[in-house]
DNA sequence: CGGTATCCCGACCGATACTG
DNA sequence: CAGTATCGGTCGGGATACCG
């Protein structure tokens, strides 16, 4: 889990957002809801198994995305962005734009 | 120094903004532009002298930030955001508004 | 398929002391 | 005033193997 020792806003959002592979599984998931667990892999591939479970975990523990069980064999899980998460998607592209331009 | 095995635009930006001090750091230069090195610790005395210089040190390796040094004694330092790094100010904005109200 | 468990190393960072 | 040096603890995250 994130360590807490939060002072301001800014500092809030940023250890949201700021684990190694969040920032990208956030952007992924704004181009394309709704993606399974292999599915996230395929898009991250520098991204180890453990890595993407852990952080799909912290990101659904601050309520940035949700998980969908299918109770199904072989097990199917989706997950999405919640509300609160995709009002990151000016924040994620603005940090996107300064990016690519600097 | 950063640790960098930089991928995407946005994990660019993160990477040179999310140092344990860094966003602060930045975000009160934005309302204090020209700051003393006495007074960015007045400003965030949680941080510790050591970590505020790393942090500056880093800042300024990265283009964001830029050091005056003046050579009387006692020493005096202003430290002010370089053109690249006021750049970023609707992203802090976008990072502390997200913050505020989630 | 979608995860856990375990081991382990190096980066991060606090505390403290010293310096030009 | 504006830093640097050193020590030591914590923990993020890689590699690998295992599981329902």
């Amino acid at each position: 889990m994130t360590k807490q020792t939060i002072q301001c806003p800014i500092e809030r959002t940023l250890k949201q957002i700021s684990g190694k592979w969040k920032s990208v599984i956030i952007f992924r998931l704004l181009e394309h809801p709704r993606c399974r667990f292999n599915e996230l892999q395929k898009l991250i591939p520098e991204c180890s198994r453990r890595m993407l479970a852990l952080q799909l975990k912290e990101l659904e523990h601050d309520g940035l995305i949700s998980k969908t069980v299918y109770p199904v064999v072989p097990p199917k899980t989706e997950y999405s962005l919640t509300e609160r998460g995709k009002k990151l998607k000016p924040v994620i592209e603005g940090l996107q734009e300064w990016g690519r331009i600097n």
